[in-house]
DNA sequence: GTCTATACCGTGATAGAC
DNA sequence: GTCTATCACGGTATAGAC
């Protein structure tokens, strides 16, 4: 899937400092509202000599969002068929807020590609995320059927816990607005859907 | 609030199609990503002539704004302290999953701008949006002393409501990718989301 | 192989004719 | 009250010097 992998070490050191400018800026502002000179900035790059190791704003965004893609997908990827059902759905929920407290420039760079249509996005939905997350549905529901957990339909299970971890990172000002100072909302979180899964998943 | 309302019946047509125009675009792109021209275009008018209504493009947004905030707030505004509280807060969930099913473009513009940092609208939720909550919570942890309710964090509570109800209209491209056609995610997930807060909620 | 200078276009905003 | 013409600016992308 990758091209040709940068040789020379300056051309490493230049490209990551471009992907995690890139970060910073597109997960801030999307793809339409982030501009190379804010990108090229972040990374202590002049404009062109940006445009150099990437050849379009376009590249850097889809070289940035396959390289995240695995790390993104891999929470709902280790759930284990063999494991003890209900405690492999609330480690999910773990991993998964992990990640919104680890990773919050990552998953505000995918929320707004989605919320704004994600036009450079929409196949590796419909083909990569829609096969894991219809493999991981049907686990869970071999769950049901033997009655290790409760009646509930796997899909919205998978959206809710997206829903209810990726809110943290994504809304993280609108979280600390409302709660105020002296909170950390994250470690509230996990207490509260903690609570929240348990209660739901209970047969 | 409101400066002077608009006199004649054209102004009032024009400023309406620029606001709706506005909320399309604003909410498919966010505030940097949106440009004049697009709604302009949108609204039919010539660009310009948008600007004679509007002095800024910051303008338009923040009479966006300010127009939707009331409608959005509403169904929390409507929890009533002396309803029957599993009733009110599942009638809540109820209401705010109408507001993704019938207000989407309205949804994805908050969540464009909650999402890259709410320059434009954080003092709005520190102290609008925080008071209410604030409020609102209170009375829920009411029925929590009155043990009408399991005794779970209200804060977070009314965070998992909004998480869980604008994820269908601000994801809803990911949420259709992933079940593929023939699915009415919101019906589905009313369904899914009562059992979910009724499970929650029992004491 | 790396960066500087620059072209060229679309953007938000204004001036002034109608 | 509305439109045409235009401006200054910042945007993406390229040509060519080192």
């Amino acid at each position: 899937m990758n091209a040709d992998p940068p040789r020379t070490r300056i051309q490493k050191k230049n490209r990551h400092a471009i992907l995690d400018a890139a970060l910073e800026v597109f997960s801030r502002h999307g793809f339409r509202g982030a501009t190379l000179d804010q990108i090229a900035g972040e990374a202590g790059l002049s404009k062109p000599n940006l445009l150099y190791y990437f050849s379009s704003k376009e590249a850097i965004f889809v070289t940035l969002l396959s390289g995240l893609m695995e790390t993104w997908l891999d929470p709902l990827r280790a759930l284990d068929p063999d494991g003890e059902p209900a405690e492999e759905l609330l480690a999910y929920v773990r991993r998964k807020l992990q990640l919104s407290r680890d990773f919050p420039r990552e998953s505000r760079l995918f929320a707004n590609e989605i919320v704004q249509g994600a036009p450079r996005m929409e196949h590796l939905l419909a083909t990569d995320l829609k096969s894991l997350v219809d493999d991981k549905a049907a686990v869970i529901q071999g769950w049901i059927a033997e009655g290790k957990i409760a009646d509930i339909d796997p899909h919205h299970l998978i959206f809710s816990v997206w829903a209810l971890t990726q809110h943290y990172a994504d809304f993280d000002v609108q979280v600390r607005a409302v709660l105020g100072p002296d909170h950390d909302p994250l470690a509230e979180a996990e207490t509260f859907l903690t609570t929240l899964f348990t209660r739901l998943l209970r047969p």
